[in-house]
DNA sequence: TTTAATCGTGGGTAATTGTGGATAAGGAGA
DNA sequence: TCTCCTTATCCACAATTACCCACGATTAAA
């Protein structure tokens, strides 16, 4: 599994390319061929998994009961899909829609989770964090929760 | 596991390099590789844990439900993350979000605790040894949190 | 007390990475 | 078939980073 980690600031541009930090390229699992399937995610953010951790992902959604909410996840989830490969220089393409729903327009933030990479417009993520609860608190909460799983 | 133990009072030069004590160095497990997680911790200061040790914790993280809480926590903490190899005199570099968090100016107290390492200001640091409760009665409350967690 | 080795600190240099633009290739429509 | 538009590959610059070397202080040994 690919183990991406840290925050990156990086551009946006005018055609739509964003540069893959190089550390998380070079975690990259070789299964994924280069190549990433970029979603959207709760809060107008973007996700890009690499394709063979996407595959998994898929067959999880695929295995869901198919309620009327579970069709339309898939649904809203295939409007905004794209795969793209890294080229030459390490960077990925974002389609029209995508950067309109992420809201990027210059600064981006990107930050990697254990299996996928989120994408933010800079300011909206610091929005987020600053709308957040205070860090200490959700610190304790999760260790909480961690006790409560055991 | 690494055992890491002692206190240390060190410096933080103009490029963000913390060094980390030779005798931590010397008990880091081999499966780290060399590398550091470091991450926030509560009452602004920053824990370096060995990489492998990280790799469990996010594990147990991943595998949580993706409820807006755990979100919420996963982007706390993926905000300030960062990896950091050391470098052949023994430091690792901390980027500029950590050191404002934490407040390090100059000097930096380490100190070593079973798993990880804890990065603060020393005056920071000596502020909060001040500030807490009487050594006694803390003692005595951990007992008893410790009693009721079984 | 002197000497030697080890460990922490600081700075200079060279290689790497991120970014923007130019050029070539491919496809769609007339 | 030709032209225009879109997409992808390539090239070049600049800022940053990581590597390397050297000094000094502290500790250990003789």
């Amino acid at each position: 599994m690919s183990r991406f980690r840290g925050k990156f600031v990086y551009t946006i541009d005018s055609k739509g390319r964003v540069n893959i930090p190089f550390k998380f390229r070079k975690v990259l699992s070789p299964g994924a061929n280069e190549t990433f399937v970029v979603s959207r995610a709760p809060n107008d953010c973007l996700r890009a998994y690499p394709k063979d951790a996407w595959d998994s992902y898929e067959d999880e959604l695929a295995s869901r009961p198919q309620t009327p909410e579970t069709l339309q996840l898939h649904r809203l989830l295939g409007n905004t899909l794209s795969e793209s490969t890294l080229d030459k220089q390490g960077r990925i393409k974002l389609d029209a829609e995508q950067i309109a729903i992420a809201g990027l327009v210059k600064s981006i933030t990107l930050i990697g989770y254990t299996g996928y990479i989120e994408i933010w417009s800079t300011e909206r993520f610091n929005e987020y964090i600053d709308k957040a609860d205070d860090f200490d608190k959700v610190f304790f909460q999760s260790v909480e929760a961690g006790l409560r799983a055991k």
